[in-house]
Formats: structure tokens, sequence, C-alpha cells
DNA sequence: ACCGCGATAGCCT
DNA sequence: GGCTATCGCGGTA
């Protein structure tokens, strides 16, 4: 069942969690892949020196953070690399949760391509983790970037995220990665993740 | 497994 | 001009 709009309009500390488990359905190169998310991180502009939205810093880059919630952000990072979050809450609001890591659901092959031009059975154990063991990597093996931009979450498009099967797991909350800058806000514990899943991206 | 480092371009002051 | 919500490599273990 795709996740409706409604969904979205909690704030990114409730949202952060909620989205672990989900699957994210991505329609590309006339395949389906699906994949779990695993690990996230909320960013709450008001309140975060970390947040691109901090201060009420709002242009043209960060303008989908300020938008009502359930639509993607797509930033451009370190000269090569893509971030996707989902934007939460309400429309001035300056919020979202960045993806950090998904588990793979379906389609190793077409992914292992993707990644390191191989086939799945010939990646190492390690490869086989860092297909989407970070938010960059899942952008490339997903093929996200600035075109995925403001799209609508919660419409059956090319891009879309669904309720998946129930399953049961304990969530770990702990600090965000790479924020060295961000003052007092290095330690909120605004980071989640799925207690012993393989593919989240640090311990 | 972990550590240090360089790559690289758009964004913001 | 300085910085960046990262990654992959090569070296060490």
């Amino acid at each position: 069942m795709i996740l409706n709009k409604e969904f979205y309009k909690q704030g990114a500390l409730i949202l952060a969690r909620e989205l672990l488990g989900k699957v994210i359905i991505r329609k590309v190169d006339g395949v389906t892949l699906r994949a779990k998310i695993v690990e996230t991180e909320a960013y709450i502009g008001e309140i975060d020196k970390a947040s691109h939205a901090y201060n009420g810093r709002r242009t043209e880059r960060t303008e989908p953070l300020f938008r009502e919630g359930g639509i993607a952000y797509v930033y451009f990072i370190y000269g090569k690399y893509y971030c996707f979050n989902v934007i939460s809450g309400l429309e001035d609001k300056g919020e979202g949760v960045l993806i950090r890591a998904l588990e793979p659901l379906n389609e190793f092959d077409y992914l292992a391509k993707k990644r390191f031009n191989q086939n799945y059975d010939e990646l190492s154990e390690t490869k086989k983790k860092a297909i989407t063991n970070g938010p960059s990597k899942l952008c490339i093996a997903f093929s996200i970037d600035k075109s995925e931009n403001y799209k609508r979450l919660y419409e059956e498009g090319d891009f879309y995220i669904e309720e998946g099967e129930k399953d049961t797991f304990k969530i770990v909350e702990t600090k965000r990665i790479g924020i060295d800058y961000a003052e007092e806000a290095i330690d909120f514990p605004w980071r989640f993740y799925i207690e012993g899943n393989k593919y989240i991206s640090k311990k």
C-alpha cells in the first residue's frame, strides 16, 4: 500500500522513525527496484545548525525543505554525489529526513552492475553491503539525482514509498554523521537505524 | 576492519 | 574564497 500525503505531515523526528521498514519503489531502465529503508536522520531547520534550512535560509537549493511534507529533496554534495531527503511536516517548516541506507529487496544483478559493473554473485561480501549502505551510494544504485527533486512520493509514479511488510525490529537512536561544524547540534540523537541490519552505514 | 586523503563543483558569504 | 548531510582508494593490521 502506498503511503498517503497525510503520513508525511508528521514532524521530522517522528517521521525519521516511522520511515524505517518502509519500502522505496523506483522504476528506471525498465526495472522496478524495491528496497527497505533501514537508516535515517532528522534535520529541523528552526533549531538545527546542521540543517541546510538553519536560520531561515531559504534559497533555490533549500526551497523543497519549506514545502509541505511528502516530496523529495535531492541535493548535490562534494562536487560528485547526491543525497535524498523525504520532506516532513507542514509548509514553511524547513524540515526533512535524510535517507542514509537501504536494504535491497530485488534486482540484485541490476544493482551490482550499476554500482560496480559486476554480477551480484561476483561481489565480495563487503561490496554486497556497499551497494546501498550510504546516502550517496543508494542514490547511485537507484538513479536518484536532481531530476527526482520535488517529486511527490505519495503518488504512484516512478519514485514513491509503500508501507511494506509488517515486521518488528528495534530502533537504535544515535548521533548524526558528517556534521562536525554544527556545534551543539553535533550531539543531537537524530540518527535512527534498524538494530542488527547489515546495510547500515555506521554503528 | 580501520585510517587518512584527495577528488570535485555548486552554493553561500 | 571557503565550505560541504560523501565515497573509494591505498596503506597498515
